[in-house]
RNA sequence: GGCGCUAUCGUCUAGUCUGGUUAGGACGCGGGGCUUUCAAUCCCGUAACAUGGGUUCAAAUCCCAUUAGCGCCA
């Protein structure tokens, strides 16, 4: 009745992402977001977002939260989730546990699942005494045939328990769209433990149950998830439920080739924007972490990948986060952009982000936008912006006399050299103080100043540092244009009586 | 320990199905041009088919084994 191909024909397919609430939305989740969303746009289906809070210890609103904020910044957005509600919810679990008791119910009534007394201690000896006579650790089924007298019994006393499935004892073959056929025997996992009690399930079953019940056609998840997916179709097949089709991501992972995680260095997609990432360079980026286009184009917005998104496409191997890559994704996408625009985005960032936005206010967007100009071939992520361009919202520079120094030069030719900048600088008109006039007129003294005119440096090096305090910095021309005469000027004078 | 997944430059990858390529692209890295510095940019370069057996005139590609890495369970 529900075969996913026949709704995925009539009404596309229906792909899912399930996030659980215990930390913020890491790299690896948004990118299995971002192809379940690129599979079911293509596709002309729907992408659902399901909040697994199940852990009421673990689970934090705040990270419900960052979960949709990151997203959203991505621009992956859900056509039905707890926030805007579906035909299919509701879509926290936390709120769904009279359903999952249902099911659990019919299993126990069934006989396909029972309740088990063992304790954590008899657990951990029989699991020892498995291992040591060279077995697969699994549990023994004790529990299995207690008579429904003593199970009532037990419960009436209150005794620890756990619902545990009875594993069928076969082999179970699914095929995955990515990796093909897999199989495993179920003889070798044994009966898993499907709830705590009747009002508090575990993943492996709950996830069926909703998967269902949203009718998800296609679970597209992690690779971790393979060892998984055998024991969720035993569940369906105890339950007479459908078979969804199946597709492993490869794993993101670290330098070491581990699974990526904080120890890597790894941070939560909303981590990345404080650090001035663009969203579209970060979902190109995380798009072409295991998948691949056929032709050798890299930079695609979110409407071309969604074009070109294949799952055939999706590699088989773990692909290793590289931030150098990142980083000039993050630089593409920023010079692509339009400098009205780029100067509104680093407004927002800098008064959102950066602990100097307060001196911001008093420069205008004209004034930012010069900066954000000249320094841009220069930034990977806004937030090197802040690093260095710092010298055109400061008032006193802090650097020591002997940067003002080019090469040999004494430190009396370095203040004869700024005096002379001084000179034809004092000379050009408010109004021409601009970087290509500037420019002419400089090199215009420099050719009739034979102590210059071997070396540009002599007069270029000092008149450089003077008004932006560094070693390496946009040349002195663009900078003495966004400052203007007047502070130019007073910097050149501020650098003499540094020597 | 058991089971599963994977294997092309340092990294992301094309090529593998359908055997014949100087094994391609990108990031990085190195060198050079430009240049007052740092960038940007242009040019050049660096670097890979995990190993061992087969099959074949011919193997990155097909088959088998091994090794290694990773994941899950506990």
């Amino acid at each position: 009745m529900d075969d996913p191909k026949t709704s995925q024909s009539l009404f596309g397919p229906r792909a899912r992402i399930a996030p659980s609430p215990t930390g913020y939305l890491h790299i690896g989740t948004a990118r299995t977001a971002l192809f379940n969303f690129l599979f079911a746009r293509k596709h002309g289906g729907q992408f659902i977002l399901r909040i697994e809070d199940t852990d009421p210890k673990r689970s934090k609103k705040e990270y419900e939260e960052n979960i949709y904020e990151g997203l959203k910044w991505l621009g992956i957005m859900w056509d039905e989730g707890p926030d805007i509600g579906g035909d299919y919810g509701p879509y926290r679990q936390s709120e769904r546990v009279d359903i999952y008791e249902k099911y659990l119910r019919q299993l126990l009534d069934e006989n396909k699942a029972y309740y088990c007394f063992c304790t954590p201690e008899e657990l951990e000896a029989q699991r020892r005494d498995m291992i040591s006579r060279g077995l697969p650790p699994k549990y023994s089924g004790k529990c299995r045939h207690l008579p429904p007298e003593t199970v009532k019994q037990y419960l009436a006393q209150g005794k620890h328990s756990v619902i545990r499935f009875k594993m069928p004892p076969k082999e179970v073959k699914f095929h995955d769209l990515i990796r093909g056929e897999i199989k495993v025997d179920l003889n070798l996992i044994g009966d898993i433990v499907i709830a705590r009690n009747l009002r508090e399930p575990l993943y492996n079953f709950s996830v069926v149950i909703d998967d269902y019940l949203m009718k998800i056609t296609h679970i597209i998840r992690g690779e971790d998830h393979i060892s998984n997916t055998p024991k969720q179709i035993a569940i369906q097949e105890a339950l007479g439920l459908p078979r969804p089709i199946y597709a492993h991501l490869p794993m993101i992972l670290g330098p070491d080739r581990s699974k990526l995680s904080k120890r890597h260095g790894a941070m939560p997609v909303t981590e990345y924007r404080k650090m001035g990432y663009l969203p579209e360079a970060i979902v190109n980026f995380i798009a072409l972490l295991g998948w691949h286009p056929a032709s050798d184009r890299e930079i695609f917005n979110m409407e071309e990948l969604i074009k070109e998104f294949s799952l055939k496409r999706v590699q088989k191997s773990g692909a290793v986060f590289n931030v150098n890559k990142l980083n000039w994704f993050n630089s593409q996408y920023l010079r692509h952009l339009s400098l009205d625009k780029l100067t509104k985005i680093v407004r927002e960032y800098l008064q959102k982000y950066s602990d100097k936005a307060e001196l911001l206010k008093e420069y205008s967007d004209e004034y930012l936008r010069k900066v954000i100009e000249i320094e841009l071939t220069r930034i990977n992520k806004l937030s090197d912006l802040i690093v260095l361009s710092d010298f055109f919202f400061e008032k006193n520079l802090r650097y020591s006399p002997d940067l003002l120094v080019w090469r040999d030069m004494t430190l009396a030719e370095v203040k004869q050299s700024l005096q002379d900048s001084a000179k034809v600088l004092q000379q050009i008109n408010q109004k021409d103080f601009l970087r290509s006039n500037i420019q002419v007129k400089l090199f215009e003294f420099i050719e009739k100043s034979p102590q210059y005119r071997g070396d540009k440096g002599r007069l270029l090096w000092p008149l450089r540092v003077a008004l932006s305090g560094k070693k390496a910095s946009p040349s002195p021309f663009e900078i003495a244009e966004i400052l203007g005469k007047k502070e130019t000027l007073r910097r050149i004078e501020v650098a003499l009586k540094k020597i």
